[in-house]
RNA sequence: CGGGGUGUGGCGCAGUUGGUAGCGCGCGACGUUUGGGACGUCGAUGCCGCAGGUUCGAAUCCUGUCACUCCGACCA
């Protein structure tokens, strides 16, 4: 029942999926276009999704020991150069502020793509010794990148995120930030947003300017593309030795403190479209979704059935998001329209409920119709709310494991790539030049990672058959 | 930055060999309806993306330009 297509005006996913994305995100009013290349309107629905994100990782960034700030959204030029790699990576899509008031400015200044070296400044100034280390800084704030083609939420001009950047007195120490923060990034993903993803280590063609390491978060959208889904950089010293950070050690002498830093952004949003939504619209996971249950009052004209359905929307508010829509428009329009949006768990409350005590609960995902009574009627709502939650998972990592294929040869790797939108698992020899060679023979298909669990397929390069180092997992992304 | 597509009321579109703009949805009023996108009557809404040109006359033909969008290349 819920599977039939019911929004015509929303493409089908299986014709063709960027459609079928740019049309939900336009008809689920999370955006509208701006009239600035590439920078969206967020709108209030979407935006409530991004406070529901914010809120859940900003209390595990503070469990984890981090302090918000806030950076300036300029970076003088100079600035931004003082790190080779960085710059190389960054100031091509940079917008540049020239003029400020009538006065044109002696050194232009970029608006920020990320905030390394505007925290690096800082930092100069505020370490000097071991005991003024670990600091550990997060900002939420928007950055700005010129990007040639823009989609929104997974590619746009403007965007929101937020940038993690510390510094600590040893590598090893930084280090485990490094992971422990991709794990929270793992945890937050499969927790709050219900994807499952895979998770390990960039190659060095993949890395971040200017870091040492960098680690990412790979989860695979409804048609086997993959997302970065957020990365956590372990930088070692080189930024501070380029910026000439420096602490006095416990031994009395000089060191270069290590630094980190790791950012997820409003892309997210992207991924909870494209790895739960399905030709209705959007599915938003329970715990980030605006309206986790929302109330359709079926004959509300008649006598006691706004009354009832307030009073179910307060009980219920105590500890959901909910929402009552006692708007003119027809049942089944409102039906369709929650539908779209995507809110998990929908609650029809009319005359013969009230008669009985009873209403109806309808998942988003499974379209399942459920009477039950009020009496009980939090727990049963918290209740689909958990199921919702644990079927998305479910459903996600059924898409994941069916669409991640093993490659030993070199033909079965084209094979594969050509013909089967997925993860590919397949050994490589670790040079840049069998990472290069695939991408161009298969069009796109570069290495997502190095994950954390490698599978021993075999021991040479699936690509060059010289021995193998790693597993690579390999797809096409956004 | 390459290759395709599209620009006409808020949205989706039609508009023939050039003759002065139309349909559906939505919107407003009134009435009837109400368990899967209800119905009737009346009504409002347009510099046909923008700029040049051809013509007595351009949404329509020509040139240029801009924007959006999809697919690549590049990045979160």
């Amino acid at each position: 029942m819920a599977k039939e297509k019911k929004v015509e005006q929303i493409t089908s996913m299986d014709v063709d999926f960027g459609q079928w994305y740019t049309d939900v995100v336009k008809k689920a009013e999370l955006v509208d276009y701006s009239s600035v290349h590439g920078c969206m309107i967020i709108r209030p629905y979407g935006y409530a999704i991004w406070e529901n994100i914010q809120k859940d990782l900003d209390a595990r960034f503070k469990a984890t020991g981090h302090e918000n700030v806030y950076m300036p959204m300029l970076i003088p030029e100079s600035l931004l150069q003082k790190e080779k790699d960085h710059v190389e990576g960054f100031a091509p899509e940079c917008a540049w502020v020239t003029v400020g008031g009538q006065n044109k400015l002696s050194e232009r200044l970029a608006i920020r793509p990320t905030s390394e070296t505007l925290f690096c400044e800082h930092y100069r100034n505020i370490i000097q010794s071991y005991r003024d280390l670990p600091k550990l800084y997060n900002q939420w704030c928007n950055v700005m990148r010129w990007e040639k083609t823009t989609r929104p939420f997974l590619r746009t001009s403007e965007f929101l995120w937020q940038e993690g950047h510390t510094m600590h007195e040893t590598a090893e120490e930084a280090q485990e930030e490094t992971i422990k923060m991709l794990h929270v990034y793992r945890d937050f993903y499969r927790d709050a947003l219900a994807i499952p993803a895979i998770i390990g280590q960039k190659t060095e063609k993949e890395k971040f300017a200017g870091a040492e390491a960098t680690y990412t978060i790979e989860p695979m959208m409804h048609n086997g593309y993959a997302l970065q889904g957020g990365t956590s950089h372990y930088f070692g010293d080189g930024f501070a030795r380029s910026f000439d950070i420096t602490y006095t050690g416990r031994d009395n002498t000089v060191k270069y403190p290590h630094q980190t830093s790791w950012g997820v952004s409003t892309r997210m949003i992207g991924a909870i479209i494209m790895a739960h939504g399905d030709d209705n619209g959007l599915i938003i996971p329970p715990a980030v979704a605006p309206i986790q249950v929302v109330i359709i009052p079926v004959a509300q004209h008649k006598e006691g059935v706004l009354d009832k359905a307030y009073a179910i929307k307060a009980e219920l508010a105590k500890t959901l998001r909910v929402k009552v829509d006692d708007g003119e428009q027809s049942t089944g329009w409102k039906f369709s329209q929650y539908e779209m949006k995507g809110v998990p768990v929908r609650l029809e409350i009319g005359p013969r409920d009230i008669e009985n005590n009873s209403c109806v609960l309808v998942s988003r995902v499974t379209g399942e119709k459920k009477f039950v009574s009020l009496d009980n009627i939090v727990e049963e709502v918290t209740a689909m709310l958990k199921a919702v939650h644990n079927e998305l998972i479910e459903k996600a990592q059924a898409n994941l494991e069916s669409k991640t294929y093993v490659a030993t040869t070199h033909e079965e790797f084209l094979d594969i790539a050509q013909n089967k939108p997925g993860f590919i698992k397949a050994m490589w020899c670790g040079d840049v030049e069998c990472e290069d060679q695939l991408k161009d023979e298969t069009g796109g298909v570069k290495s997502r990672c190095i994950p954390f669990v490698e599978d021993h397929l075999s021991d040479v390069c699936v690509c060059c058959g010289k021995k193998a180092k790693h597993m690579v997992v390999w797809g096409r992304q956004y």
